[in-house]
DNA sequence: ACCTGAACACCGTTCAAGT
DNA sequence: ACCTGAACACCGTTCAAGT
């Protein structure tokens, strides 16, 4: 006689993801997700393999729409441009998701998957190499992701302690990268 | 009566580096700390205030030395070479530290004490004040840095994945740097 | 086929009792 | 003044029993 599921994969990483973002890491237990889709704890497990898993499904899924939004942020005119266009979209992005962002390049989180990782790298190598020449565009991406990556870590972090005007140190910092890679061909 | 005591804070925090270096956050636990300096679990918090205390002592340390190494990484002539050298040293250290350099930059473990982040940032800001003039001193040396972390996070998460050579995209990176902020005045 | 209570091994932490 | 065993609340996870 089979019992009607009461919850659903979909429904655990939505709540899995809520109490990550609100409460860091240490929120998301397997008890807290139960309560919030309303079943014991033991059933999660039919629907995840386990907290990692849990854990690695909700990376997967602000990974996946970190890539979406950076795609979206390309106009495919002017390479300039959408490169200060998808920095800043990187940003706002990472602003928006405080908690679950530095997971996406945490090794000890399994990080974000390899489909996720492609489609959000190919876009930036794609304007890489309209600025600095296809046999710099890997080296270009890999220059303009680890900057905005670290960037933003630190921003979150609260890192930037030394005064100064952080949106200046931004904004230098990607005219001094355009500048770079267009110089660079 | 007084009993003797049979180990040190020094103690306590040597072993719990070596528990997280060896076997990551997870394996820095109270029980395998009190068992490595040869104590019961509950003495530990007569050295330490608990678990959380225990992983900032050892990350400031760790944050320490690398401003340490920092320092001794530069020579005082040319500025460009020693941009290069920290670079270098910076990206060494966290090689060596793969478990404990990703917590020097993670809110969730408070991150590195004021002093060190201030130690260590202080010698890159004299770089960039001397390639790219003291107006965008503070600016240059976010850059530098924030490109230098983003890069060894990505580098230790295995992030690298699309092949080409991640040696060329450091120096390829570094030079960028370089023209970007000598360019830059 | 899914849900549940009970149980297990583990965790950080507290505290009264010992010396 | 420090160390200890015992205890507490919590955690992830397993599993036999229920429907």
């Amino acid at each position: 006689m089979p019992a009607p599921a009461r919850t659903s994969t979909e429904a655990v990483v939505t709540a899995g993801r809520a109490l990550l973002e609100r409460g860091g890491l240490d929120a998301l237990t397997m008890q807290a997700v139960a309560d919030a889709v309303g079943v014991r704890a033991p059933s999660l497990y039919k629907r995840v393999a386990g907290r990692d898993d849990l854990v690695r499904l909700v990376v997967d899924q602000v990974a996946l729409e970190l890539a979406a939004e950076i795609d979206g942020a390309v106009g495919g005119v002017d390479a300039a441009a959408d490169l200060r266009a998808v920095a800043g979209t990187f940003r706002r992005f990472a602003r928006r998701n405080p908690a679950t962002y530095p997971l996406l390049f945490d090794p000890r989180q399994g990080g974000m998957s390899d489909a996720a990782r492609d489609r959000s790298s190919e876009a930036v190598r794609r304007l890489s190499a309209a600025l600095a020449g296809e046999e710099h565009a890997l080296a270009g991406a890999r220059l303009v992701v680890a900057w905005a990556h670290g960037f933003v870590t630190m921003e979150l972090a609260g890192a930037f302690r030394l005064g100064g005007d952080v949106e200046d140190a931004w904004d230098f910092a990607l005219e001094g990268l355009v500048a770079a890679l267009s110089g660079s061909r």
